[in-house]
RNA sequence: UCCUCCUUAGCUCAGUUGGUUAGAGCACAUGACUGUUAAUCAUGGGGUCCCUGGUUCAAGCCCAGGAGGGGGAGCCA
């Protein structure tokens, strides 16, 4: 008999039809009741057992963790709780798991105990949901983009040039760490003996190579793992992420921001279409989370209303002097109460201050446009006032930057005088160079931390628990 | 990298002014239970008090150094 999933299965009319599953149990309750969980859907079947005709070996061993196929009659449920249940005319059991040491129980854990288990944590209702939805998320991606004709690209992951300007950067080679061959002329490592025969990296930006496929293709867009050999300790950083970096022929930084926009808003609705009851499990965890924290802490709605009020509304869209203005003018401000007190144009914005724009002053998703050049990459392109660039931040609340972005440079004078500015070698990025010498246009993209956005469907607050093996610093376990 | 808090049973945590044999709930084991919903009831076992060193008649508690983790900051997505 072939298996049925218990997400199908519950979709049923209970008509006593024949049925087989198979599943880890999360219960066994009165020694009758089995919840059984098969990872299709966050709710369980109750598999009723008759425990005076079934093996009592079997019976022992139906303890949280085991894994067992069960075969039986789908009928209604006369209790409170599920509307069908299956009624067990023959158990097998698959995998067997000592309740002893197995180190989950049907208890709440803390995430950072089951961080330590990632191994284990996907058989928890939190991370079953998590992992749901992370996919659900990266597949609403993947079907925006081809419903506007836009092609997914690949970019290299090992990458031979180092000046991406998107922070440092983790080396690759097979030379021995041992016996690394110096040039003695110089004292610089002879990397003619490594692999590639030149220095490579891991790529911390799709954007470069991307920007050429854009250049001939048109609408284009990468979705790949990035790493960052940053030494960043906080809820939002890893080592090792996932990023959406959609490059656009034609575009200006209007169009971008519509484009960004609008792929949240697309990605956060098809979670609530799709993904309905793993949001209202993460909605309510947060609720009973909120319950333990003091009342100035707590979240201001719950999950789903916030979603909603992000997908319903448009963002906040201000350049970074209306931003200035703002700040400098709060309250908050002038009453000395920010650490780092907003006194005039030209400073990068705090994350205190972005959280004051994004949760105080506007109380939705906000668009920064129009950063100082001197703060901002060398590929954003020039205003015609000469200091600002047409850069892009979408910052999210509890989340921060969300998506950075801009209208690249495309005269190739322009970018050549950035590049010197910033001690940036031209032949690094000689091939970079020639798409403003071949047809170059005008043309804009932007980075989107897929991470982050999973963390703002989830209401989960570290990034390590919305990606099964999260890399940090001190930590590459599993 | 900086600031700050934490580390006691498998998990979550309590542990008074430094003082006898370190506690609770859950989990686990054994038994009971044919409608349970993180089932319930009874009984029981379970400790390198993060590590190293120091102060003291005496350290889970005080001091120093180290390790691991949380929260915040910087950098960013």
């Amino acid at each position: 008999m072939k298996r049925t999933k218990i997400a199908e299965l519950l979709t049923f009319e209970p008509q006593g039809q024949e049925l087989l599953v198979k599943g880890w149990v999360r219960t066994f309750r009165n020694n009758q009741f089995l919840a059984l969980n098969d990872g299709s859907t966050i709710k369980n079947l109750q598999v009723v057992v008759d425990f005076q005709r079934m093996d009592e070996a079997i019976l022992k061993k139906l303890s949280t963790g085991a894994c067992v196929s069960a075969k039986g009659t789908l009928v209604a449920s006369p209790a409170k709780g599920q509307s069908a249940e299956l009624k067990a005319t023959e158990l097998q059991l698959l995998g067997e798991s000592d309740a002893e040491v197995f180190p989950l129980q049907p208890k709440k854990h803390s995430l950072e105990f089951l961080r330590e288990i990632a191994h284990l944590r996907f058989r928890t209702n939190t991370f079953g949901a998590v992992f749901r939805v992370r996919h659900a998320l990266a597949y609403a991606i993947h079907s925006f983009f081809h419903q506007r004709g836009f092609y997914y690209i690949h970019t290299p992951i090992i990458t031979g040039s180092d000046a991406e300007g998107a922070g440092e950067m983790f080396q690759v080679t097979t030379l021995p760490l041992l016996q690394i061959p110096f040039n003695k002329e110089n004292g610089q490592v002879n990397f003619q003996d490594d692999f590639f025969g030149k220095a490579t990296n891991l790529t911390v930006s799709g954007q470069l190579e991307a920007e050429l496929a854009a250049l001939a293709l048109g609408e284009v867009y990468t979705f790949g793992p990035t790493f960052r050999a940053e030494n960043s300790n906080t809820s939002r950083h890893l080592a090792e992420f996932w990023m959406i970096e959609p490059e656009v022929a034609f575009n200006e930084l209007d169009d971008n921001m519509d484009l960004a926009e609008d792929l949240l808003k697309y990605c956060i609705r098809f979670a609530m279409d799709h993904c309905a009851d793993d949001l209202e499990f993460l909605q309510q965890r947060l609720v009973e989370e909120d319950k333990t924290k003091p009342q100035e802490e707590r979240n201001a709605m719950p999950l789903l209303e916030k979603l909603r009020f992000v997908t319903d509304q448009p963002f906040a869209r201000i350049t970074y002097t209306e931003a200035v203005e703002i700040l400098k003018n709060s309250n908050t401000n002038k009453k000395g109460k920010f650490k780092y007190p907003v006194e005039g144009w030209g400073i990068d914005l705090q994350s205190e201050h972005e959280r004051y724009l994004v949760e105080k002053h506007f109380q939705k998703p906000v668009i920064l446009t129009d950063y100082p050049a001197q703060i901002k990459a060398f590929y954003m392109r020039m205003n015609d006032d000469g200091k600002t660039v047409r850069a892009m931040d979408i910052l999210f609340p509890g989340i921060g930057e969300i998506v950075g972005g801009s209208q690249r440079e495309e005269r190739l004078q322009h970018l050549q005088n950035r590049m010197k500015a910033m001690h940036i070698p031209e032949e690094e990025l000689w091939w970079y160079l020639e798409t403003r010498k071949f047809g170059t246009c005008p043309h804009s993209g932007f980075g989107l931390g897929f991470e982050r956005l999973i963390m703002f469907v989830t209401g989960m607050g570290n990034v390590r628990d919305v990606i099964a093996f999260p890399r940090t610093p001190k930590n590459a376990e599993f």
